[in-house]
DNA sequence: CAGCCTCGAGTTCT
DNA sequence: CTCGAGGCTG
């Protein structure tokens, strides 16, 4: 047989040479005789090929208990002999479990993130984009690799002289870590590389998927189930999990599969494909496992067309998959494309829809927020949403609930909001309904605001004009109190670390404290006598409101709760008084003179500082020691070089926080805003930036990643 | 006065 | 993250 002979001689040359080193090392041992030494050597090369045969070509060529009797073989030789072992031994699938978590793996070329796109549209234009980089017109037809986007993890894979070294996760795309281990007991994963064609480069390394198919994940659910341990949300979970165990026997047990979607790295001397297609073409012809889904598709309108085919065959796919990946085709373009921030310009995943479940709406609660505002809350039966349960949902106002129609005991259809919020999108058809296993029958009873508050029991306003109902209790109602205090401990305002929301309930309910000036007035016995609160979490809490003392006057300002006062109005005020004294007296025309401060922000604040109760509280935390440095520090202040910039910040950067990066621009005189727009300089993006990035990208705003940013920041 | 740019407020689950 | 609404600009 061609293939047999083949994989026999590509894969003999490098398991020699390991075993020669490893029988070297051991020399002093009695020396292993001959004929075991031969007789292992054949049984990898048998049980590689039968792998191979097996699991890529579907085409088992003996039968399991055949190859189960020739790998005990080899195990026993191996395990007489271990000098036997070598690094592409299919014994090694199975691995020594190590003992200390992972290692960590520098990548040698990054491995980056993705553009997304959610609609026709928003592929239009990035297609344009791509056309316009390139210099083509509109017209001119493109070719990109198109493949199904699998949910699960990707992985980077590293082979030298044909033998599988090093694997490891993305990590933050930089540095991930080092699973060679979990990898190897992947059946599909080749831990040698053979080709009819092509010789077998000195070194390269390849990018893949692992993920956990359909049928393996519902088995290792219902395997879980009854052995009582957790089950996993989604196949996603459930591989990650699965790479990430310390006992490589438990992954092997897992059967995740793996398909590789790209060349990332080659020998030098060995010659680079010309295109995507080419490169997978390749790789498949190494032995790597590559989807059977890839297609090439000319121009946009095809890429569509694979689009809607593969979403109609979604649910009939074996591996879960959550859109699909674009490639432009040739290597040469995509080299011309280049980069913005960590994605590559010259691909992107066009995204399924937010996932949709149809569930129970079983109640509706109002819960009261620190302005009294009162927010319908759906109680719904649990139901999973694409990985997580969701019980909860917003109906963020009556509007909205009337808008929708929606009723008690309603089957409604829900999704979560850019893949995060879960969100009451409608009522459900009575199709959806039945195949929910809802019964038909006559609309329940309409929901209807309270009259007064839930909390409280005070009255509830709607002011004609507005979305928000509200509670008139103010700091009667315990719900504002409780929120109020909440919002003054967190972390943009006093920081008042340990103080949670738990902590601030459990206080208020006990009745130790009452309003924000009460916290440092707190004593460590009463706190000890709350339950789970030792005297250490005891001193740790009167240690961070201790400290909470010192602060600025802008998070102050921005503490006290004041109706329309958010954290930027808060800096603007403290800036411009920077003493409570003067801004307590400010009169309306001084305040609407500051930028961004208009009538309705300027009542809020005089009335509050109007109010006798709030005075007692100022002057209750002042007396308490509350303090700020009164000059802005000069000192500090670096050249304005960033004067008239206004940039917005959204992922994850590395180095630093999206605070510590919004200080220091703003440090350096710049404005940090919260939304893009035709008026913003840049957009700093990080790992996972969503939605911003994609309006960035659609107005032209030019997009910054983090070393950028970096030398923004140097330019001083 | 309309339309854009921002900010504020509220929300879910791990 | 999203919605609603305040504030500014043309």
């Amino acid at each position: 047989m061609k293939r047999a002979a083949n994989a026999g001689k590509k894969s003999t040359a490098p398991a020699n040479q390991l075993s020669k080193k490893e029988s070297k090392k051991k020399s002093k041992k009695k020396s292993n005789k001959k004929g075991d030494k031969q007789r292992a050597e054949k049984l990898r090369k048998e049980l590689n090929h039968h792998n191979h045969q097996y699991h890529l070509l579907d085409d088992p060529q003996i039968s399991d208990a055949q190859y189960d009797q020739l790998f005990h073989e080899l195990i026993e030789l191996e395990t007489t002999h271990p000098e036997l072992k070598t690094a592409d031994s299919p014994t090694q699938r199975v691995g020594a479990p190590s003992l200390e978590g992972f290692e960590q793996v520098v990548h040698s070329v990054p491995m980056l993130s993705l553009g997304n796109v959610f609609s026709d549209d928003e592929f239009h234009a990035w297609h344009e984009r791509v056309l316009d980089r390139l210099d083509l017109d509109k017209e001119s037809s493109v070719t990109f690799a198109a493949e199904p986007k699998l949910d699960g993890l990707a992985v980077s894979l590293r082979y030298e002289k044909g033998v599988f070294v090093q694997g490891a996760t993305r990590g933050d795309g930089t540095r991930g870590e080092d699973i060679t281990t979990n990898l190897r007991t992947l059946a599909m994963l080749p831990l040698v590389l053979q080709s009819e064609g092509a010789s077998i480069p000195d070194m390269l390394e390849v990018r893949g998927e692992v993920f956990m198919d359909k049928a393996a994940f519902a088995r290792l659910n219902a395997s879980q189930q009854k052995n009582d341990k957790k089950q996993f949300a989604n196949p996603r979970n459930a591989a990650a999990g699965s790479l990430r165990l310390l006992d490589s026997s438990i992954t092997a047990s897992r059967q995740l599969s793996v398909y590789i979607y790209a060349l990332s790295d080659l020998s030098e001397n060995y010659p680079w494909p010309d295109t995507q297609s080419d490169a997978l073409a390749l790789l498949s012809d190494l032995g790597f496992p590559v989807c059977g889904e890839i297609a090439s598709c000319e121009g946009a309108q095809a890429c569509l067309d694979y689009y809607q085919t593969i979403n109609s065959r979604r649910e009939k796919l074996p591996y879960e998959i959550d859109g699909i990946v674009y490639k432009v085709d040739a290597i040469a373009s995509q080299q011309t494309l280049g980069f913005v921030s960590r994605a590559p310009r010259w691909a992107v995943a066009r995204k399924f829809p937010a996932e949709e479940a149809v569930t129970t709406l079983q109640s509706v609660e109002f819960q009261v927020g620190r302005t009294g505002a009162l927010t319908p809350v759906a109680r719904l039966e649990p139901v999973n949403v694409g990985g997580v349960t969701v019980s909860n949902a917003t109906l963020h106002n009556m509007d909205e609930i009337e808008r929708k129609d929606i009723r008690l005991n309603d089957v409604v259809v829900i999704r979560r909001a850019g893949d995060v919020i879960p969100e009451v999108v409608r009522i459900a058809s009575s199709d959806e309904s039945q195949a929910a296993g809802g019964k038909k029958k006559s609309r329940g009873k309409k929901i209807v605001l309270p009259a007064s508050c839930p909390v409280c029991e005070s009255a509830v306003e709607q002011l004609s004009d507005e979305a928000v109902a509200r509670c008139t209790g103010g700091m009667h109602c315990l719900a504002q109190r409780k929120e109020s205090i909440k919002h003054f401990a967190s972390r943009r305002a006093m920081d008042i670390e340990g103080l949670g929301d738990k902590l601030v309930e459990q206080l208020i309910d006990a009745q130790i404290i009452d309003r924000v000036e009460d916290l440092y007035t707190l004593e460590m016995e009463a706190l000890v006598a709350l339950p789970r609160m030792g005297e250490k979490s005891a001193a740790n809490v009167l240690a961070a409101i201790e400290k909470s003392k010192q602060t600025t006057f802008a998070r102050f300002v921005f503490a006290l709760g004041i109706r329309e006062v958010g954290e930027t109005s808060a800096a603007s005020l403290a800036d411009q008084f920077s003493q409570l004294d003067a801004l307590a007296v400010a009169t309306a025309e001084e305040l609407e003179a500051i930028n961004d401060i208009g009538p309705v922000v300027t009542k809020s604040v005089i009335d509050f500082f109007a109010d006798e109760r709030n005075r007692q509280t100022l002057d209750a935390l002042v007396a308490a020691g509350i303090n700020w440095p009164t000059v802005a520090q000069d000192a500090n202040t670096q050249t304005q070089t960033l004067a008239g910039c206004t940039y917005v910040i959204t992922g994850t950067l590395s180095g630093m926080t999206r605070d510590e990066a919004k200080q220091a621009l703003m440090q350096r005189g710049a404005k940090v805003s919260s939304s893009v727009s035709g008026k913003t300089t840049a957009l700093i993006a990080g790992e996972a930036a969503g939605s911003k990035l994609a309006k960035a990208e659609k107005l032209g705003v030019t997009v910054l990643d983090d070393a950028a940013l970096a030398d923004l920041l140097s330019d001083a």
